[in-house]
DNA sequence: GTCTATATTGCGATAGAC
DNA sequence: GTCTATCGCAATATAGAC
């Protein structure tokens, strides 16, 4: 097998694996099965099992640095939202892993959160604050709103509605098909509120 | 040492720990080393690891029952809603440790999930929809909310922003001194919205 | 109720053959 | 680059003494 091959490989299994039962929930042992290959190979491409996590993690938070996209076009501010909102939930349905690995790292964090995680959430956060600010000094946006305050709000809310998934499907559906409609309403509430 | 005492020195070590690592990521030798007594005594007391786990969720979650107390009030739809808030707020100060298992779970489950965890949720969001129902038919609220999603959207803005703590430390203070105003911050954005 | 000692299994890492 | 075989250690669980 191509060097490059077995590498993919091994990585697309251990996002699973990990994702699922974490860290320290998988074996080396389990993951070179899985791969069918031999457990010297983990050692061999990666140095080790926190190695071969630590490659997981950087290709999980790679896809943060296309966050840009959302900004270049010559929207207004509330364009610009709109389009955050749509570029989360397509990591999320593109990648039903992510999650995972974000709320472990923030809730405990590995040698490599500081490194790979924690970059990659805060040049999201910075850009989603210059959006909001620019919205108030246009006077689009309320002036006393706290832009750090009022992008967690935004982010919350989405990030939210995938996290609770498992609790809540009895209630609400899930479903792709109702993305548009969840978009619409996510807007509506962050920019008008829920009053009548 | 008494009966009890050693249970709950187990189970108040074993918080801390599971917290910080995870099931997978502490051993029975640590626990009980950490706990100054034989390793025995945690399949003695508990059955085992899990059945320790197990009852450090239960504790875990037991405040949730406590959720009623919001709802008990002569009050308005809105005033319960910023109740909710200052209720999910006093919880993650009391307990730094719940929003650790609270994600774990949900993105992680084990076999305690749906036993203990899922209906914990699963009755805080029961209790809030009907709050938001209730401001609806009263014409408090927008006719067009959907009350589910109105909820995860509240719920979410509150937990995102301890979840996001350790990424967002520099950006913006965690201290409880500014939890007066993120509640109302929070209550104008969701009632207002951030239009100006 | 708590301990020590031990049985058994599984872990991560690597030396050395090919 | 990949494998087999193995080392040394740590895991959970439990039997039996007190």
């Amino acid at each position: 097998m191509d060097k490059n091959d077995l590498r993919n490989k091994l990585i697309s299994i251990a996002t699973r694996l990990f994702a699922e039962r974490g860290l320290n929930g998988v074996s080396i042992r389990e993951l070179s099965n899985a791969a069918g290959v031999s457990i010297s190979m983990i050692s061999y491409h990666f140095g080790g099992k926190e190695g071969l996590y630590s490659s997981v993690l950087q290709e999980q938070f790679s896809s943060f640095e296309h966050i840009e996209e959302i900004n270049n076009a010559d929207a207004e501010a509330l364009t610009k939202i709109e389009a955050y909102i749509r570029w989360i939930i397509v990591r999320h349905r593109n990648n039903p892993y992510l999650l995972r690995f974000y709320t472990s790292e923030l809730t405990n964090p590995t040698q490599f959160f500081s490194l790979i995680v924690q970059p990659a959430i805060e040049k999201v956060i910075q850009i989603l604050v210059r959006i909001i600010e620019e919205g108030i000094s246009k006077n689009k946006f309320r002036k006393d709103l706290n832009p750090v305050d009022t992008v967690l709000a935004i982010a919350g809310m989405v990030n939210y509605y995938f996290l609770s998934t498992l609790a809540t499907q009895e209630l609400i559906s899930h479903s792709p098909e109702r993305d548009e409609v969840l978009i619409r309403h996510y807007m509506d509430i962050f920019t008008k509120g829920i009053l009548s």
